[in-house]
DNA sequence: ATTGACCTTATAGTCGCTATAACCTTTATA
DNA sequence: TATAAAGGTTATAGCGACTATAAGGTCAAT
């Protein structure tokens, strides 16, 4: 028993024989013993030992190159300091998947939002609660350009988010602003986009409030339907006899990736908060 | 602007331009449109909303081939249950990473003990706390048989703790007992071999209290020297009339990647639990 | 006209395996 | 003892999502 075979190796270690063999090829696990007539690979029990530490050197995310480096040169300081630099990298990877956990959770409550919402065209009276954003300006009123330009700022916005460390993922669900006294006198006119976050998770210095209110909110299926959409909330407001109470808010519900025309394929409430007298 | 060559789109987006020719080349990206002379690809900005997409579902870790299936053939219901799936996939994340944090950490300590443990063949009283271990029953006595028997008993043991879905890095802080009785005659009968394990991350059913004592240990470097070392200790005892107040337990301090022979490095504390009178 | 930046395709390499083909050796059974 | 089954050998290709390189064509500015 103490002449194992490459498939009993194999079996006893749970590992494949073409693993052994690869392992063996890159010198990282030579066979104790190799019969030089038939090519046949002789382990000894004994070998699992550095097995074991080539498993586990993997499971810390060596690669086997410097898996191989170190068992050749062993470096106890080395391996603490790997071990170390490992240690640290969890709690980042930590952090970054609770950070990805927030982000997906966001996604399917906007996809659920979209499910739910009322058709292109609704216009319907909301209640909407306090909501953080995160605000890019830009030095440009992309109400002056096309789809184009708006996409090219969120190029920046995503270069931006990254550059602060913010997850991406936000990115989905956008929005901007034009201010209570341009919207009045029904003036389209924003240099200011946003993403809306998690307070928990983005530093307090960078992040805005909307307040709550009641919002007359239009839903609208198309980027370029949204200015008559937003006449449409106006007129509404006007006949109702509603008074503006604050900024104009362009909201994206939902990113589909549902591409006509290449074009990004978008679903928006647009909202005014209002006072109802 | 609104015509990007393949270096302005990469730029744009941080990809590389290989990249974007990989993504033709699956299919997954077209460019707007392609010179028909020359072969150069032009992209429209606007195909960032795709991009955009598919880096998205890259990061929910969508394979480039389904990510396309996905997008030319968009189902809101499949995405959401990508979604769930990779919310719950993220939490098991998290819960294995920190496992492995502890298991890291665990390492380290280890490593620290082995530089700052005195050299082999000191004798040393220290008080050791309670531990917690998780034990393993073997049917043979491993002592009749050598550091063969000893690595498959261990093999085993590492399937057992797989098996159990304990991480298997506990396998590098192993021991066996020998019973009270055993030891006071001097008989090395031992089927008992555990890892320490930390209560917290193991089902407290799988898991043994070793109690708190003061121990009288001996270092030791070598598996084959174990018994005569353990000799000494109690040889020791005797001499300092010291009374043997529960089982012996050999400990292994460190599993060093350093192979002399194709053998396991190791490093013990055997140690037996003594009342002073 | 020339330079240099930028584009093209095609091919090979990365990593840690897995899969397959074509063939050889060992072991157990008829 | 013949044979079949199990298990071993090497060599090669493939995976996935790129990256790197070579050899050459195009564009824009001087």
């Amino acid at each position: 028993m103490n002449k194992l075979t490459i498939g009993q190796m194999a079996q006893l270690n749970h590992v494949s024989e073409q693993t052994l063999r690869y392992y063996d090829k890159l010198g990282l696990l030579k066979p104790n013993e190799v019969d030089k007539e038939t090519g046949y690979r002789y382990y000894s029990i004994k070998q699992s030992a550095r097995l074991d530490m080539i498993q586990y050197m993997k499971s810390l995310g060596m690669s086997l190159k410097d898996i191989k480096e170190q068992l050749n040169n062993c470096d106890i300081g080395l391996i603490k300091s790997i071990l170390e630099q490992k240690s640290k990298q969890i709690d980042e990877q930590i952090e970054a998947l609770k950070f990805q956990k927030r982000a997906v959770e966001r996604a399917i409550i906007s996809y659920e939002r979209y499910e739910t919402s009322p058709p292109d065209g609704t216009i319907v009276l909301e209640f909407i609660g306090k909501r953080k954003v995160y605000s890019y300006e830009t030095e440009i009123n992309f109400y002056e350009y096309g789809l184009e330009a708006y996409e090219e700022i969120l190029r920046n916005l995503k270069q931006d988010l990254k550059n602060k460390g913010l997850p991406q993922i936000y990115f989905c669900n956008a929005g901007n602003i034009v201010s209570q006294e341009n919207i009045m006198e029904r003036k389209f006119i924003s240099s200011e986009i946003f993403v809306f976050v998690d307070r928990e998770y983005v530093p307090a210095q960078l992040i805005k409030t909307i307040p709550a209110n009641i919002y007359l909110c239009i839903y609208c299926n198309k980027f370029d339907k949204e200015i008559s959409y937003a006449y449409r909330l106006l007129d509404e407001i006007e006949k109702c006899n509603y008074t503006i109470a604050g900024d104009y808010i362009c909201e994206v519900i939902a990113d589909l990736p549902d591409y006509d025309d290449n074009e990004r394929g978008m679903f928006f409430r647009l909202q005014v908060p209002v006072k109802i007298d």
